[in-house]
DNA sequence: CCAAAAGTGTTATTTATACACCCATGT
DNA sequence: ACATGGGTGTATAAATAACACTTTTGG
């Protein structure tokens, strides 16, 4: 398969000959607190933007020697969640799109590999800002700060996208904690749709995914104002 | 809003500081021909994978010269799809994914921002393959020969965004002339999906289309083997 | 006792699925 | 005349939506 032409051609290769973007990647690091959806952010120290709040992220790490080529795309995702919070499981992370705007960074062409997280809310306060970083704090992800680059953009992006998936994939499990009760789980359906859900219906729905295993009683029940609730687990297959 | 520091800041940044990855923009061309899905491939006339069959795609153009950053990243998408098929209007394109495992191309690090095209039929005759490439032609999607690096996996990662969007979106539109009758959009539903779609079930989803003012009828009949069927068009706001 | 939220039930409307059948046309 | 595929209808099940109601708890 391959031959030697093949591999005298790959020695020969001359990789620097095309100048070549800077790559970062950029997480929107989302969980839902009081019934809000928030997002991480930091504020930037250096230009530019310095003083702003900025998605957090890092440039791709490329290896400089031949034979080195770095790590994998998703590994620097995982990377940079690491980093960023602390959190090394337990988390959904998921790739969201490419930004590349030629101009969207001032310093030199950079695109964003921009990845999505949803942190379980019983997980937010293990949260660590890593080591080197400014301020780093949760803000409303419907009404963030002014945001450096096109970050705003890549903000909405991500919220789109847990609105579209939100009714035909598991992405609320991620938004609770490992027992929830039915409240709980409508809670998060309506802050990412932004909307009210019928606690009728939606018990409706619950009960479907009930008898089709997806959902199953956990033990115990949970405290409310009121009468106390059932609470259940999602089952992972 | 930016400060002279700012500015000095950005005059000393040196963007040659930390290596940094070849970017790729490779395209999944799809049509359908005879109720066919069909992928366009060139074959690679250079190694690596030479003679191999490979998704049409081209390096992201950077700037050089401090001031040039080059090319938007959708705007290198769509001058790929020109020089691939000299197709400039009427064509569906949209990011697909972005594939960066470290080792994927062996010359360098390579990571490929993929897109994918949807070429209407009545446009399929117009493809002139440009320029310099070598054998360019239509293959079974569902069926693809041996390809260059991972690129069956981004074919295999198009289809299945095709499958999922249908039902949801209008891109079927993208797949059909430009009037159509309701059995071509049938069979575009049924290649898609790889299903059989009952024709009488298929046309009360339609019918509701026309309804909801998504699809008007066209004037003339499209003649078949048997009785003539009526056209419509779909109806872009 | 009472407010609050859990939990249950009713009905109408729309949508999905399976399948039987009629009708117009080219050969 | 007849096979082919276009076009139509029917019955059932399931999902969605709006909304009224009962029950159980803490205060």
């Amino acid at each position: 398969m391959s031959g030697t032409s093949e591999k005298r051609f790959l020695a020969r290769y001359r990789a620097e000959a095309f100048p070549r973007p800077s790559v970062a990647v950029d997480l929107v690091i989302l969980t839902i607190v009081d019934c809000e959806l928030r997002v991480l952010l930091v504020e930037r120290k250096e230009h530019p933007f310095r003083g702003e709040w900025a998605l957090p992220g890092g440039f791709l790490r490329v290896g400089a020697k031949r034979g080195d080529f770095g790590e994998d795309l998703d590994a620097a995702a995982e990377r940079e969640l690491r980093e960023e919070t602390g959190l090394s499981s337990g988390v959904y992370l998921e790739q969201l799109y490419t930004f590349g705007k030629a101009n969207r960074d001032p310093r030199t062409r950079v695109l964003s590999v921009a990845h999505y997280a949803l942190v379980r809310p019983d997980l937010v306060p293990l949260v660590r800002p890593g080591g080197d970083v400014g301020e780093v704090a949760w803000h409303e992800a419907r009404r963030p700060p002014r945001l450096a680059f096109d970050h705003r953009e890549i903000l909405q992006t991500a919220l789109a996208r847990i609105r579209g998936k939100i009714d035909y994939t598991d992405i609320a499990f991620e938004l609770v904690p490992p027992t929830f009760t039915i409240q709980e789980l409508r809670a998060v359906h309506e802050v990412v749709k932004g909307a009210h859900q019928d606690p009728g219906n939606f018990r409706k729905r619950f009960e479907r995914m009930v008898e089709d295993g997806l959902i199953e009683r956990a033990p115990g029940k949970r405290l409310t104002a009121s009468k106390p609730a059932r609470v259940y687990r999602f089952r992972r297959e």
